[in-house]
Parts: structure tokens; sequence; C-alpha cells
DNA sequence: CATCCGTGGTT
DNA sequence: TAACCAAGGAT
């Protein structure tokens, strides 16, 4: 079915629905297009969630397991906060990790079990901001919600050549996508907007003899379009250091759980100090680069007495150090040391 | 509006 | 290989 506007031109909204009817990525959270299945609202959620910055091969797995192992939101809420976060250990960004809890609860306790069906009562949620609201409210209740990721803003911003640096230019953004939103399949047009923009109208060398919406793409054509959009500069990382302690006592190591606010919050973590700007004196047994979003981070590991694991912490056995959902950081430094041991 | 917050893949 | 980037949200 194509639908005809001005020109001989189908719809922006046909062509792309069109081209996804036969080229939608197979993806685990996904319903493909045609089906008759009803989406799930807490699986749709659960993978709005984990896609946050994240690529689609990263968070993969992690879904598989996560809705395995919990099937439903109420299964989620009655969770305890220690398996979550050890469930989510590698995927980073950890603050989306303890915004699902609370998000599951405040669902359960507060929505009798259902997620809001509105944009306005998705996005009352912990973790849910304009993206996602709009994302599962389109996907998961055809919602003719205006869904912005970076995707969409970039397949806009070329489409429209809106010149105008990011962010300011989502204002520009949103009133171009906001009335070429169908009714009829919007969560289908989501969906529909980001694969094209992961696997044509990518950042750099976009395939665009491929793609549905070039006849009237103004960027099409341009030696420049890779510009597009754009972006402001990024500022330089700085590098940091840190020492951890490696606490040993019948074939056990001390691990503590870092703060809930900063950064790895909520996660278990090797015991150590502050990290700080200068390079610590110690030369310890190991060490490891670790680079973050906005700093680099080089981390000494130093072997420390058993009567040094102070405080908070508990004794885990090294036969089972997998199970304790290290984040990347600290699994560096264990995988090391684990191949020292064996 | 700017900054903070992880990680791994791609170029 | 260093830089860039990803289905962003909270503050």
């Amino acid at each position: 079915m194509s639908v005809q506007t001005s020109g001989s031109i189908d719809s922006f909204a046909a062509r792309l629905l069109g081209w996804y009817d036969r080229s939608a990525r197979a993806l685990p959270w996904r319903i493909p297009p045609g089906s008759d299945a009803v989406p799930d609202p807490y699986r749709v959620w659960m993978a709005e969630i984990m896609l946050q910055q994240t690529t689609v091969a990263a968070v993969a797995g992690y879904f598989e397991r996560f809705v395995a192992r919990w099937p439903t939101v109420a299964d989620l809420a009655a969770a305890d906060d220690a398996d979550v976060m050890a469930a989510w250990a590698g995927l980073g960004y950890y603050a989306r990790a303890r915004n699902l809890l609370a998000c599951a609860r405040a669902v359960a306790r507060d929505h009798g079990g259902h997620f809001p069906d509105s944009e306005a009562g998705l996005r009352a949620l912990p973790g849910v901001g304009d993206y996602t609201a709009a994302a599962v409210a389109a996907i998961a209740f055809g919602r003719p919600a205006v869904v912005i990721d970076a995707n969409i803003e970039r397949v806009i911003a070329r489409h429209r050549l809106i010149e105008i640096p990011l962010p300011a230019a989502k204002r520009a953004i949103r009133a171009e996508l906001a009335p070429l939103v169908p009714r009829g399949r919007p969560g289908d047009f989501a969906q529909a907007l980001m694969d094209l923009g992961a696997t044509i109208c990518t950042p750099r060398a976009p395939a665009c003899g491929l793609c549905p919406l070039m006849a009237d793409c103004a960027a099409r054509g341009r030696a420049d379009i890779e510009r597009l959009p754009v972006k402001p500069a990024k500022k330089a990382k700085p590098q940091r250091y840190g020492v951890a302690h490696w606490i040993e006592r019948d074939d056990a190591i001390w691990l503590v759980r870092r703060p809930d606010k900063g950064m790895l919050g909520g996660m278990r973590a090797l015991p150590g100090g502050a990290w700080t700007d200068v390079p610590p004196a110690e030369s310890g047994i190991a060490q490891v680069d670790h680079g973050f979003t906005h700093f680099d981070l080089r981390l000494t590991l130093v072997a420390r007495e058993s009567e040094d694991a102070a405080g908070e912490g508990e004794w885990w056995p090294l036969s089972a150090l997998d199970a304790a959902g290290l984040p990347t950081l600290y699994r560096k430094l264990t995988d090391k040391m684990r191949e020292r041991i064996s």
C-alpha cells in the first residue's frame, strides 16, 4: 500500500515503512513487521532502557538473561537489588540499573503492575526520559509519539539539511519529524528510522544509494553529508589514577559496594582509595588502564593483609568471582590476578 | 544548557 | 590508533 502526497513521490512514511517491511532487523525484543503478536510493554521498556547509549550487539545477551530470569515487571520489582546490579555488570551506565528497579517497583506499587499507556505517564517513571517515554508509547501502545534518538536526529538533520548544531537542533528536528509520524504504525515508523540510521544513514559513509528516502533528501549527493548533524567539539579527557586493594584470605577476596552516587554507583568493587590526578607512589602487583566517558583511569592493584578488610564488605570466593558482578574496570584486574593464580 | 555517567565496536 | 560513536537520563 502506497500513500500519495503532492507530486509523484510516495510519502516519507510510506517509503520508510515499505523499506522496513522488507529490511527490518530481527532483534530479540522486536515483533517483526506484519506480525499480529501483541507487544509486551515490559519487554519494550526493558529493551529501551538497556539500549540507551548502548549498541544492539552489547544489549542482546543482557536482554535475554533479564527477561528469562525476571519474566514480568512484578518479578523484577520483587528482585534483590544486588542480584539486579550484578546481572547488569558490564553493560555500563549503572544508574540505569538502579532506575530500572525503581521503575519496576513504581509500576508494581503505583500502577497495579501495568505500565502507563501514555507518553506523559511513562515520562514520570524513573529512568524514563523524553526518548524512552515516546519510544515505549509508540512501540508498546501504538501512540503517535515523536520519537527522537541519535539515529533519528541524524536522518532528519540530513533529510532536511538542518545545520544548527546539536543539541539546539533538536527543536527543529522535532518540528520537521512531528508531521511525518503516521497514525497507523507509529512504533514501526520509529523503529524503521532507527534501523535506517543504524544501517544506511550511518555517521560515516552512508549508503545513500540504498536509502528509501533519497529522492527528496536535502543532503543527497553533498560531499559534506557526514558533517550532519553538526555536533559540538569534545573536550579532552584528563588522566586520573587510583589504587585498589587485593585482600585475599582462604581463597576469597574482600569486596565492597560503591556508594549509589558517582562512578560505578551501587556496584560491587575492590576496595581502595579515592581517584586522583597524581600517580600513586606504590608500584603494585597489577595495573590496568580503563577509559571512562570523561576521563582515563590508571588503576594500580596493591596487596594488603586481611586485617585491612574493614567496614562493610564481603569475603567473596575466588572460584565464584564471575557471580560477583564486578564492573569492567575491576573485572580487568581480577582477570589478571586469576591468570596469575591458576 | 553543561556536566556526569561505561563500555565495546568501528574507522 | 586515537577518535568517534551508540535506541539518553538525571541533575
